[in-house]
DNA sequence: AACTATTGATAAAG
DNA sequence: TCTTTATCAATAGTT
């Protein structure tokens, strides 16, 4: 694939070499971490070059690709063996690893990805299974809002209380000023002429409360 | 590089995947072999497919590749305390539990188990999610009911041409015996007097086709 | 490093 | 898995 085709041997030119190297190396790369990713397969590649640089790819780590290929390698030579706790571990890895891709496999299809093969029934059923979530997350979420709710209309009603008596006492106080500011002037009459025009700030107007808040969620709405 | 091109991801066709990791480990085994020879580097290869299947590539042995490597990245990395086989398969399986659980949590939830603790905000995540996950499923369920249903009118619209045709046969067989049973009646009034009454089947009615089937999908249905 | 003509790899279909 | 075929991607040779 290129402007001619090449023997497959050692090329003689030494730059030449080296730059097929870096090409071919940095394709090779690619297509390993392409087929990782694509097939869903474990690979580790190591490159050597002539001059002794190293260059790799692991599609998880090296050393767990290292490891794997050494128990691959000695189970096929190996038929009893006293399970060392090294093997005991490496099994454990195994079977989790595996739960771990049928979990993987199951969850893809409840997000709708993978879906691709199933039967009429088996969507069904996961069809089934995601309404009943549905249904189940959108209760949950109206609960908690309507908790919300009542307790932000518990308080309100509590600080409306408050606002109610606070009324009260400012309405109680201004008529105690009232009276006072009665008895000042009619002091002030008996004794000198004063020409101030002071009037006492309760005296403007009567206060009334608001009309305390109340929240209720009257239908819950369901966004489609 | 083929009728079409893939996006790098996971192929989630099982079958497809199959004949992508057949034909791609192929082609990078022999990418690895051809950079080896061409360029004179040490290259090995490792492939675990996800079945567990273990295929390779060496240029020289895997044994020596792996042991370069080990002593190359040693150099690198010189203070690195020495992880004991069963230490390292420990900690691998510490990390798949712990992966394990993280999923599971998820799926949990996903399945609108344990949602308790969760925020209004994971809470509509979840949800849309969830929409998402149920529009593909029913998408899909949809497409292979409509399908069905097509293949099944395709069907039926072939068996019903093949009736339209075998009675327009009927009908001109019947012509034909009417035909015949009156020149036979003449015949006979002719030469001797018969009292059968023999009437043959062919004079009885005449027989239409019935009408075709024909299914359409006017409104995919959707349950609530 | 670019460029591009060409070969090679491979996706899809059988 | 193997073959075939249409396409796309890698890369050999060149600037």
């Amino acid at each position: 694939m290129g402007r001619g085709k090449i023997a497959i041997r050692r090329i003689d030119n030494s730059t030449s070499r080296q730059v097929t190297f870096s090409k071919r190396r940095k394709g090779l790369l690619k297509k390993a971490k392409e087929l990782a990713i694509l097939c869903d397969a474990e690979v580790g590649l190591v490159i050597f070059s002539s001059t002794g640089k190293l260059y790799e790819f692991a599609s998880t780590s090296m050393k767990s690709i290292i490891q794997r290929y050494n128990t691959s390698k000695e189970e096929h030579q190996q038929i009893v063996n006293p399970l060392s706790e090294a093997k005991f571990w490496q099994r454990e890895a195994a079977i989790l690893r595996e739960q771990l891709e049928i979990l993987r496999e199951n969850h893809r299809q409840l997000m709708g990805q993978q879906i691709t093969g199933l039967g009429v029934k088996d969507l069904q059923n996961l069809e089934s299974q995601l309404e009943m979530s549905l249904r189940g997350v959108r209760m949950k979420k109206e609960q908690i809002l309507t908790n919300e709710i009542q307790e932000l209309n518990r308080k309100g009603t509590i600080i409306h209380q408050e606002n109610v008596e606070l009324y009260k006492k400012v309405n109680l106080i201004r008529q105690e000023n009232i009276e006072l500011y009665r008895k000042l002037c009619s002091t002030m009459d008996n004794s000198s002429a004063n020409g101030s025009t002071f009037v006492p700030y309760g005296l403007n107007a009567r206060e009334e409360p608001h009309i305390p808040i109340h929240l209720q969620l009257s239908q819950p709405e369901h966004q489609d």
